[in-house]
DNA sequence: TTGTACGCGTTATCAT
DNA sequence: ATGATAACGCGTACAA
């Protein structure tokens, strides 16, 4: 593998006049430059980014830490964040577990995007401490190293339930998210708030894990104590479907004896039938400007947190409450 | 940010001796040691990647090349790549797009596996030559520093199309993956391969690229012109489940007027109703042994190339071609 | 154009 | 036996 050196010996100049070329510096004639340059092309020169990053002390790289791989809701996401860095000259990369934890204080990144619960917020911390950039998309984190481009879960939440109780439903069931998720507190918590002005309405939590699996026990659950129409949100779509999938098996009909309405607009939901009502919002967009926020942090400038709003999807899996109910004694 | 020369000054030693104890080497008292390590851990102490890859001439990272990131598909695969690594010391980072080709040549990422067309094979001979080690998993590269793992894609399609036979199909419809897909163009030989032994077989080919769009075109186009039930053999599970979903949507009754089999075994197929007939192969595996190979690659050792093995998932979508076509007369 | 210091951790060599 | 000195890996950028 040619070095910088070996251009240098090859074409009888010293290692900076190479240098100089290889950069597009005006400080070498066109000739010089043209032979350097032919040469290293001869040698497949490539520059070692070990010995470029120790000197610039950055490597235009920078990382995405993700909670797994799975889900096509990650696709979104990534590719609005690559469109972000589109000509910055940055690239990204994805990474999964602890482990790989240790690419940030290595300064093997110039920093990192995390959606990642369980990735402490300590260590986020102590890293933007030390001086490392972060944007976080699943936490409230105020440093002046941290950038947060958060969901806006609650605005979310309560279109959600709004739409279900202007339709008369006086019976919901809202099934959760895993007990450490942001997301699924803040989502959590705006439902509570509308409820607190509609204290007339029944209200029911379940435990989710916001996988499919314990979207389908919650619909088991309900299918099993099922007494007469009521609705169902589900902190996000991969728990509704899995709701959907396991009524499907059943007599109840989603639509007509449950109402269900999911988070997040993931692909599925629009192949269902009848459609899932769901929040949608942008994940191109969330990813965009979260790696815009990030480039901006690094670069030094000033960024304040951003928030990606949230609209609500109609669809008939969400029915009217029979007005027969209304109008029946208690 | 503290470097080795921070700690030396704080514990009044040279910064060999602080390397020494920070590896810990026998060289040093264990007093100095533990001293050193203390302060090593008050100032937070964390060594710079670029400085030990570049006199280590590693970076203990691999890549991973893909060419999205949808799907739910790379989850599984990812996640057993990061299996095979563990406890190796070795990271994984997931790139996509031709930009990041650079992390190879450029030396941050000591190796890299590649499941994406849009790496031409060119590129990749070029950095073998060059000395770097390649997996690769969709295409067939002879160099001493490739290797493959490959899926058995001819014996999977042997099988889907045997089945589909067996049960007295005799008009088969294949939808294709794209042009430069090599899993598409061995699937579809093999396919070849077995109706060159059945002749009498009616076989109508379709262009799709893989994506659940051009599944559901296929299948408006096979809708438009239904006249007799038929057998479809979908490249990928992803059209088929595209092909499903249409269905749907029309008088035909997938597994009793078209008979439909995928090849994947992606999670939503389990869920379909009824039950899309595929072919199945372990994605953990496959990524497992990817990583593996890898590292034995980047270790020097000899290795051959591996294939992954395939099986037949039956299933409802597809169902037994009516007798009665038997007996009538042609 | 060129010489050279620098970034930082590793390790062989030399001195105590 | 301990520990210090210095060369090395490679590209960048300033001074000469």
């Amino acid at each position: 593998m040619a070095n910088i050196k070996d251009i240098a010996k090859q074409a009888g100049v010293s290692i900076s006049t190479v240098s100089y070329a290889l950069n597009g510096s005006p400080k070498v004639t066109a000739e010089t430059s043209a032979r350097i340059l032919a040469i290293a092309k001869e040698l497949q020169y490539t520059p070692n980014a070990a010995a470029r990053n120790l000197k610039k002390q950055e490597t235009k790289v920078i990382g995405v830490f993700l909670s797994d791989f799975n889900g096509a809701f990650y696709g979104e996401l990534l590719q609005g964040m690559k469109e972000g860095l589109k000509q910055s000259g940055y690239d990204l990369v994805a990474c999964s577990g602890k482990q790989s934890h240790r690419l940030l204080p290595q300064r093997m990144i110039d920093g990192a995007i995390v959606l990642d619960e369980s990735f402490s917020s300590e260590e986020l911390l102590k890293y933007a401490d030390l001086g490392h950039k972060l944007v976080v998309l699943d936490r409230d984190l105020n440093h002046p190293n941290v950038n947060q481009v958060l969901l806006d879960n609650k605005a979310g939440a309560r279109l959600a339930v709004e739409y279900l109780i202007e339709l008369g439903h006086r019976k919901l069931y809202v099934v959760t998210g895993p007990k450490g998720s942001f997301d699924s507190r803040q989502r959590l918590q705006a439902v509570k708030q509308v409820l607190s002005r509609h204290p007339h309405i029944q209200y029911i939590e379940m435990e989710g894990d916001f996988t499919k699996a314990s979207g389908a026990l919650a619909g088991l659950q309900i299918a099993q104590h099922f007494s007469e129409p009521a609705a169902v949100f589900c902190l996000n779509d991969e728990m509704a479907i899995g709701m959907y999938e396991y009524l499907t098996t059943t007599n109840i009909r989603v639509g007509r004896d449950i109402s269900l309405i999911g988070f997040d607009n993931i692909e599925i939901s629009q192949y269902t039938q009848p459609r899932l009502a769901t929040i949608d919002y942008s994940k191109q967009k969330w990813g965009w400007l979260s790696s815009e926020q990030l480039l901006k942090l690094i670069a030094g400038e000033y960024v304040e947190h951003e928030r990606i709003y949230v609209t609500l999807i109609k669809g008939d899996s969400v029915g009217a409450a029979l007005s027969s109910h209304f109008t029946e004694p208690f």
